[in-house]
DNA sequence: AACTTTGGCTAATTATATTAGCTTTACGGC
DNA sequence: GCCGTAAAGCTAATATAATTAGCCAAAGTT
């Protein structure tokens, strides 16, 4: 019989989309749903991957890449408060297209995968890019950094689990959490 | 032989023990730890649970009342700002101490649970009451909660999962969140 | 003391990850 | 076109975990 022709991305790429099509996310990715969707058994994976843990971490990979990608190309050309709204926005966008793809990112930011910690270095570069554009002094960067993070991550997380109950806009209240980063953190400037 | 003497309460504080010294918090919660510590086989728990995923919910339970009742003590007698910043003093230290606990509240949001539910709005509600003492009109209500969760949220899941690389003082930066949150949403009543 | 409920047990089933070892495909060099 | 080899697949086997079924003994009740 004629072989699947996989290979190491071709696995990550089935992956990657089941994460975000499982309901339970990337804890309900198992070697054998993505054996199944490559038509091969699950122990012809290893010949592509190290183990389950090591799909999950290049899942992860891709999400981080696929984000860095995303913020770079809604801020380029754009400053100040315009960028932050791009910026947030163009995060929350990814995490409604890719939820599964966007919880993989958080379990796996321990300090293990090196590839992962550069790209998320990257990610934070892009955001402390964006809030130099608010004139902080040097030593109050890290500080706005860390808030708008938190503040957009803790945003979609809750989003995306259902964490808002009540039928209000979201879209209105995502809107007031990018005035409230943005007035605050201009403040910061005059402690 | 004499009873091991379990109880459903007992399974149950067995498991957020469990839940908070795993290095994988709540996923690596399994049924044969908990078993294990309880000095029972595997099956006999299943007289007092129904399921893991029973199980988990109700840890996820005990979680949501300890927070809720964290913040009421918190926050009782303090006002404005105050008050937010002992919020989320309050709220940051229960996640340090109990990051696993914190970690099976993210997941266990679902609508299967009345009462989880139920606790989760009165931790709401905390935070709305906390909130009011900012004078928003009502229609602002719902954004300034939003914001002021998903910011708190976002950051002590970032601290806890190791989300800042840097070695800035994070103390610090969780002072500079809650300053952000305070000025901006007093902002919010302006527009 | 007998009866009943309850909590525990062992045995069995299913799903999954993972390892070992075998086979065959595809392919580079002759 | 043939040959050797490495890669890619397979089946078989092992280990862990959840879950169900059915048994038995301990507690508690009448």
């Amino acid at each position: 019989m004629p072989r699947a022709g996989l290979s190491r991305a071709a696995v990550v790429e089935l992956a990657t989309q089941l994460v975000d099509e499982l309901p339970g996310g990337p804890e309900a990715l198992t070697l054998a749903a993505v054996a199944q969707r490559a038509g091969v058994a699950t122990p012809s994976l290893y010949k592509h991957i190290g183990s389950l843990d090591a799909l999950r971490a290049e899942v992860a990979l891709v999400g981080a890449i696929d984000i860095r990608d995303r913020l770079r190309a809604a801020t380029v050309g754009v400053a100040g408060v315009d960028a932050l709204r791009a910026l947030a926005e163009a995060l929350r966008s990814y995490a409604r297209e890719h939820p599964g793809l966007y919880l993989a990112l958080q379990r796996a930011a321990g300090p293990q995968d090196p590839e992962l910690v550069r790209v998320g270095g990257e990610v934070v570069d892009v955001i402390a890019a964006v809030l130099r554009g608010f004139g902080l002094p040097p030593e109050r960067a890290v500080d706005a950094v860390r808030t708008t993070r938190a503040a957009l991550h803790g945003f979609v997380l809750l989003e995306n689990g259902g964490g808002f109950g009540l039928p209000d806009d979201v879209d209105r209240s995502f809107a007031a959490l990018v005035d409230v980063l943005a007035t605050g953190i201009t403040a910061l400037r005059e402690e």
